[in-house]
DNA sequence: ATAAACTTGACAAAATTACTAGAGTATTAT
DNA sequence: ATAATACTCTAGTAATTTTGTCAAGTTTAT
């Protein structure tokens, strides 16, 4: 339960290879493709929404490719995926698109909603920075 | 993105409903139905998934339903979604039942199972039981 | 016996996902 | 200029998953 698609975990993937060029090597999708192993026509569906949503912008023409629009530590994890996934909704009922008329009355409302803020909390604290120091081993330690 | 599906849902409302019976009411299906606004045939498949997880047992015959098997502050809503979903599985590498070659090289593999591991524990945490006295409106205000 | 109520497995419509195809635009090295 | 590189964009489609429905049972209380 709970999955996530292959856009946003492609996603996540391509931008950890876009951080490693950072701040000056462009990084092509074909590069990408080839390092993540992921057809280029996919990768640049989901490379052009991370583009129109700000998160990297691209260099065209010969040694041109994708650069991060700011540094790694200033773009988590969180971001990438709404940009391809759109917000954290459990239920149709917490998407904003949707939206639930008896909401008042509903006794799982609130739990949906507190998972869903726990899920977007972490989310926001993990950046691309810690993908490539590898910090995350100790954020795993430490638990819940 | 991090949708749950409709089983979930309804599944998690049956038993809040069937909860309300605890310890001596048996809440039949057709009742379920009509306090939650879920076809009885969509619920006699999900209320048998939960019965065969040990969550629920079935009375027959007439003045019969459904009754908790455990007491509702026993029974969280992770063990309900684990029966009728599967467990987290944020990626299919995440997920015992497919698994991922390269798992070991993965960047992205810790990220995902910490966030699965911080989805359940909180999903551990939260009973039937804070459903029915409403408990819920501390723990968001708690906030992340 | 009879009716209430649960049990089971098969099946189908609908929605979503995960791509592929192909034509087009922009940039730059030579 | 021009060829080569590389990004841009819109459709379309096959596979999968979800979301149910249906119908024929079985069990049990009265
Ligand atoms: S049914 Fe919409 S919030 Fe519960
Ligand atoms: S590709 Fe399987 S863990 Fe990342």
């Amino acid at each position: 339960m709970l999955k996530l698609s292959t856009k946003g975990q492609y996603g996540v993937r391509a931008m950890f290879e876009v951080a490693k060029g950072y701040p000056d090597v462009p990084i092509t999708i074909k590069e990408i493709s080839k390092r993540q192993d992921v057809s280029v026509a996919y990768l640049e569906q989901i490379l052009n929404k991370l583009r129109k949503g700000g998160l990297i912008v691209s260099v065209k023409g010969p040694g041109g490719g994708y650069i991060l629009s700011r540094g790694p530590e200033a773009i988590s994890i969180g971001e990438i995926l709404l940009e391809l996934e759109g917000p954290v909704a459990i239920t149709a009922c917490q998407d904003p698109a949707s939206g639930c008329v008896r909401v008042d009355g509903c006794v799982t409302a609130l739990l949906w909603k507190a998972l869903g803020e726990k899920i977007e909390g972490f989310l926001r604290t993990i950046t691309l920075n810690d993908l490539l120091n590898g910090s995350l081993r100790e954020i795993t330690k430490v638990g819940a």
